[in-house]
DNA sequence: CATGATGGAGTGTGATCACACTTTCGGGCC
DNA sequence: GGCCCGAAAGTGTGATCACACTCCATCATG
């Protein structure tokens, strides 16, 4: 299985089968928004750029796809989701039943050098959010939640919440260039002041508080498949000079 | 791609790819409790079984994995899922969030029309069960849920709470000859009034309270992997018959 | 010049083979 | 008789090829 061939390209990830790699390599690639949304991801084109077989390329894509980081086109390819603000508000409502459940689930459980753990990974975030570095932030961002609800112990209810982030992801990336003025007033450290003192109730509410707000200013800030056609290059905004 | 090679074998599935087809497939025998917890399902026996080349048993069984109907042993091969005390008590947990209120959001959408359906099903659940015919009675309470929440329009939430139940089915499949008595009063009939009466508050209060009735009755009487073992074949039964 | 046919490129699906690894079971040794 | 080792069957992974189908551009025709 774990096949070394002398030594491996370089990138992607020294470690797994050739499929594990090309579903990490895809993933990432998802979560950081190297894809735009309705992006159609053929497996031999995917196959050339990791430089794997077709085989290990259509196999992450179907994993991905039944995972529902990606959905399928009627053809059978694979596409980057289109997310619409329909789509957004339930993953927005399906968020606000799971992760306050699971934030106040994990308090009790945390350990204080845990906690502490958090603490860095939210001052890191908070750094390159400050430093304009979108891309560091927002995986600080999720590294503090992923671990924050791993705490709780409750492998099937993390891997939901898992999948309602990757599905969000391909938009949210979108929104690369116009980020965070200041659209949560410092909601980590809401939800880590909760987890030292113990308030699970303090957690939820944090956690729900945070999801609403992000969702709020989202909505305003992004534009979705489903909005009202916008300029995109200099066609549309051409107009009849005779008329 | 929709290949028609003169007539196909018989059983399985008359439409869609091969692999769509091992999927539908293994998926029902999956709920139906065709595979005891536990049983690895290898690739090529998979195939055989199904009359299928390797290659669309691989992809079935990859996609089952990847949508956690089925479990991944370390060497890779597929097995169907081992459910703990505590991941069964996770699962009513998150069920607990996730039905009432996809139940609460589909009464308002439910028309008469679909309503009636629904108690024709429930009609014919409760004959099935009363009968003896557990399968059918399992079938018509699953097919029941499934088109009531449909009707909350939401299907990100419905394939969060599909997954719960697939997951769940493997032990549940297991009492098959130890069911219900009488584990619910008609919890049917109630989600179905919450309906008719255009009450969601109700709706919802019907489906928590039938998931904890069902969860409660089915940990006293279902038999866990973590539980002490008991004698599950005569060997363990035999005692020492010499001090 | 516009329109439809036709070719090629590209697609997902499936079959088959090769490879490295694990498991298992039987025979030989102590 | 018990234990260990080795061969064989079985495993998942990956590569390669074939096939049916779709899309698109190009060319010939009206």
């Amino acid at each position: 299985m774990v096949r070394n061939h002398g030594k491996e390209s370089d990138a992607p990830a020294p470690e797994g089968s050739l499929e594990q790699r090309a579903y990490a390599a895809l993933r990432d690639a998802l979560i950081q928004g190297g894809f735009p949304p309705g992006e159609k991801l053929s497996i031999r084109r995917i196959a050339v750029a990791l430089g794997v077989s077709p085989m290990p390329a259509r196999a992450a894509l179907r994993r991905l796809a039944a995972e529902r980081c990606l959905d399928i086109a009627p053809g059978g390819a694979a596409i980057v989701p289109l997310i619409t603000r329909a789509e957004y508000r339930e993953i927005t409502r399906i968020r606000c039943l799971l992760e306050p459940e699971a934030a106040a689930t994990a308090v009790p459980r945390l350990t204080g050098e845990e906690i502490a753990v958090l603490r860095a990974i939210a001052a890191e975030a908070k750094a390159a959010r400050s430093s304009g570095d979108e891309e560091t932030y927002r995986r600080g961002d999720r590294l503090l939640h992923q671990r924050f609800f791993a705490a709780a112990g409750q492998p099937l209810l993390l891997s939901l919440i898992e999948t309602l982030w990757m599905r969000r992801s391909a938009i949210i990336a979108q929104a690369r260039p116009l980020l965070p003025a200041r659209p949560d007033k410092d909601d980590h450290d809401a939800l880590i002041a909760a987890a030292e003192t113990r308030d699970p109730a303090a957690a939820a509410e944090a956690s729900r508080s945070e999801i609403e707000r992000a969702a709020a200013y989202l909505m305003t800030r992004l534009r979705f498949p489903d909005d009202p056609a916008e300029p995109v290059d200099g066609w549309t905004t051409l107009r009849r000079i005779n008329g």
